[in-house]
DNA sequence: ATTAACGTGCGT
DNA sequence: ACGCACGTTAAT
C-alpha cells in the first residue's frame, strides 16, 4: 500500500544524503568491450526467468486513466497519453509524474476548471509553469558528470504509460535497458548540456501548457482565493 | 534482492 | 550519426 500520495514523499528539492560521491573513480558506467561482438544469443540466453512484461504498477496504470476533464483540444489521436496529469493527481489516483515528486508541494493552489475547482499539490507544476526545480538541482550535478538525469514527465513521450513493445528498446529489453523509444523524454534526448539552457519557450508559446492553464490558475493564497479573471484579461 | 532505465563506448 | 550491449545508479 503506497499508492497513497506518490508525491508526498518530500525529497526535498534540495539536498539528498550528501557526500557520497567518493567510491570508485568511475564517472559513471566505464564499461568496456570485452566481449565478442558476436555473442547475441548468448545473451537473450540468460533470461532471469522473470521478465514476462510490465509489473504490477505499470498494469495497475493502464486500468485506471480514464477521467479526463482537462479542456478537451486535442483529443485528435490520443493513445495512450496526453492529458492526465491533473486528473489523477486530483483524484488521488497513482501520480508517477516525476516532476511531482521532490517538489515542496505548494498547499494554497487552487485549479479552476471546466469541471470544477480542484486543490492540486502544484498547480505550477501541472501547467509546466514551474520546470522542475530537481532537474534544476540536478544542473550542477550533471555538470560536474554525476547523477543520472530524471525524465521530465511532462513531455509526449514521458506522458505515454504503456511500452510499446515494438521498438528496438522494447525488443531488446533483456540486454539494452533502454526505456521504450516512443516513452524517451524529449529532455533527454537532448545532451546534458542543452538541457541546462534553454527550456522553457513555454511562455512564449501560444499553444503551450503555460498559455492553456495560465489563465484558471491562482498562485498562492488559498482558500481566499477569488480568480482574478476578467473578460479582458483572457486572449 | 529486483526492476527500470541513464550514461557510455564500441561497432557499424 | 546511430544502435546495441553493458555497467551502474535510483527506486521498489
Ligand atoms: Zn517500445
Ligand atoms: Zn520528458
Amino acid at each position: 500500500m503506497a499508492a497513497q500520495l506518490q508525491n508526498g514523499n518530500i525529497l526535498l528539492n534540495g539536498k539528498e544524503p550528501a557526500g557520497l560521491e567518493n567510491n570508485s573513480s568511475t564517472t559513471t558506467s566505464r564499461h568496456k568491450r570485452l566481449s565478442h561482438p558476436l555473442d547475441k544469443s548468448e545473451r537473450s540466453l540468460d533470461s532471469s526467468g522473470q521478465e514476462g512484461g510490465m509489473q504490477a504498477s505499470e498494469l495497475q496504470k493502464q486500468s485506471e486513466t480514464e477521467s479526463v476533464f482537462l479542456p478537451g483540444e486535442r483529443e485528435a489521436g490520443i493513445s495512450d497519453m496526453e492529458v492526465v496529469s491533473a486528473a489523477e493527481a486530483i483524484s488521488g489516483g497513482p501520480v508517477d509524474l516525476p516532476f511531482m515528486g521532490g517538489i515542496p508541494l505548494n498547499p494554497g493552489v487552487f485549479i479552476m476548471t471546466p469541471a470544477g475547482i480542484f486543490m492540486a499539490d502544484s498547480a505550477l507544476q501541472m501547467a509546466g509553469l514551474v520546470e522542475y526545480p530537481l532537474q534544476n538541482e540536478l544542473a550542477s550535478a550533471i555538470h560536474s558528470g554525476k547523477k543520472k538525469r530524471k525524465r521530465c514527465g511532462m513531455c509526449e513521450p514521458c506522458r505515454r504509460r504503456l511500452n510499446c513493445e515494438e521498438c528496438s528498446s522494447c525488443r531488446n529489453r533483456k540486454t539494452g535497458h533502454q526505456i521504450c523509444k516512443l516513452r524517451k523524454c524529449e529532455e533527454l534526448k537532448k545532451k546534458p548540456t542543452a538541457a541546462l539552457e534553454v527550456r522553457g519557450g513555454d511562455e512564449g508559446n501560444p499553444s503551450s501548457l503555460f498559455h492553456r492553464w495560465s489563465w484558471l490558475i491562482c498562485t498562492s493564497t488559498p482558500i481566499t482565493c477569488l480568480c482574478p479573471i476578467s473578460p479582458d484579461t483572457v486572449t
